[in-house]
DNA sequence: GGCCCTGTCAAGAATGCGTCAACGTGACGA
DNA sequence: TCGTCACGTTGACGCATTCTTGACAGGGCC
């Protein structure tokens, strides 16, 4: 299951343990980036957008704690976190900060493989497996593929994030702001607002049959937007 | 956010554990259940239906890793192992069939408790969350639903905010004052007061079946108004 | 009847939303 | 080196919805 494509970010600010977790991890197929501080992992996340974070509790400035806060607000990655101390209260803060998982150093190379394998499982089947479909839609988180019946679609980067935090949320309300975070990463909210509304704009071109009347992409006015899944209840094309 | 009302299953054929186990999750306000063999946590699991399932690896007849195998077979209830043995083989075979955390025993209660609430603060966000019921009408506070029957209701968005008042405090008498406060802010009342009015009309429009004779939405005559519920107060276990 | 409280309707104001067009940038190939 | 193209971004504009305000009618109570 675990799929060996998946991207994993390294933060520790020691280059020898760095190179080490890099080399372990590569040899598995993973895909692998580096950050030395809590700073530059903030920066690296929405722009790398890994699959899974090792994280370094003892980082110099900002700590492997004050990053999972920060992370926590806008998206649910994976965190693993990699730390020297095996004192109690360190582990508890860390894992009630929105840790996923504790390892103490030193650690066997294939114990953190089993508990990555574990973590990426967990997302894998809450993404509710490779390929979704509604309709005459059908998206491959996988294969990143986006098809309407027969058609394949070409989709923009943006416009592909933008559906593929829809799809991993179907069916629930998404407010504006945790989308433009998921899309453009956490920081600015009130310029990209309007980002947003362009963008969804495209993408219900590329996707919708008439996308003055949106089937999938459903607006909540004043809130957010929503992917309707197809429980249809064929909701009678409310002309009022 | 770790719901205190779940269920947790304790697997251990050591009765010492299971009752040191038990002390100390209870006090926490979750919900235990016993099992003292591989073979009878595979029959009450079904039964029980846990959120969590605390396994001990060392049973005697079925294993923990075997349990771990039938179980992910038809659920993905989060699995944290116990075991004496701290060999790395196990654990990366424990975590491979399908656990989601490790601990070595001796660990802290703190620690224990702590992974706990990880796991289950994962699984709580995938579940849509807790849904107020009464007789026709239902409110989803998190996803920001509301449906008559099977009719979805379209609400904007100051009416979703008195609705959402009402549910919050439901049944219980709410004066002009405390609404408009919580609706449209602090400030100025007189102004305010027949805007009152006037959402209270729309949602009855929305939301009754007759709203000359109001079922949900009942006025209280010179002070408020109320949401009768039909005594049914599904779910809804207030969080934290 | 007169008064206060309440509910409904309608119309202007304000806001939010969707679309189009234009500009800047970077990648790529000639 | 230059031109082309696709994409991200920004601004402008028209349209729809929603908020707010005012006017008015019914009902209970003194």
């Amino acid at each position: 299951m675990s799929d060996p494509g998946s991207r994993i970010l390294i933060v520790d600010d020691e280059a020898g343990i760095r190179r080490f977790l890099h080399a372990s991890l590569e040899s598995r197929g993973y895909s692998i980036h580096e950050a030395s501080t809590g700073e530059e992992a903030l920066q690296v996340v929405p722009a790398f957008r890994p699959d899974l974070i090792l994280l370094d509790l003892g980082l110099p400035g900002i700590g492997g704690k004050q990053v999972t806060g920060c992370l926590r607000e806008w998206t649910q990655t994976p965190i693993i976190i990699l730390s020297v101390q095996g004192d109690e209260s360190e582990k508890i803060a860390a894992l009630d900060a929105g840790a996923d998982d504790y390892l103490t150093k030193p650690f066997g190379a294939g114990e953190l493989l089993a508990r990555i394998r574990a973590a990426l499982r967990r997302v894998g089947q809450q993404e509710g497996g490779p390929v979704f479909g509604t309709g005459d839609l059908t998206v491959d988180l996988v294969g990143r593929s986006v098809r309407l019946g027969e058609q394949e679609i070409q989709l923009t980067p943006t416009e592909y994030s933008l559906l593929k935090t829809f799809v991993v949320h179907a069916n629930k309300l998404l407010t504006h702001r945790q989308l433009v975070r998921e899309v453009w990463g956490g920081a600015h909210y009130e310029d990209t607002q309007h980002l947003l509304r362009v963008n969804i704009s495209n993408l219900r071109r590329k996707l919708e049959a008439d996308p003055t009347r949106p089937h999938y992409i459903v607006t909540e006015p004043g809130v957010g937007y929503r992917l309707r899944t197809e429980s249809r209840v064929s909701a009678a094309p409310s002309n009022v």
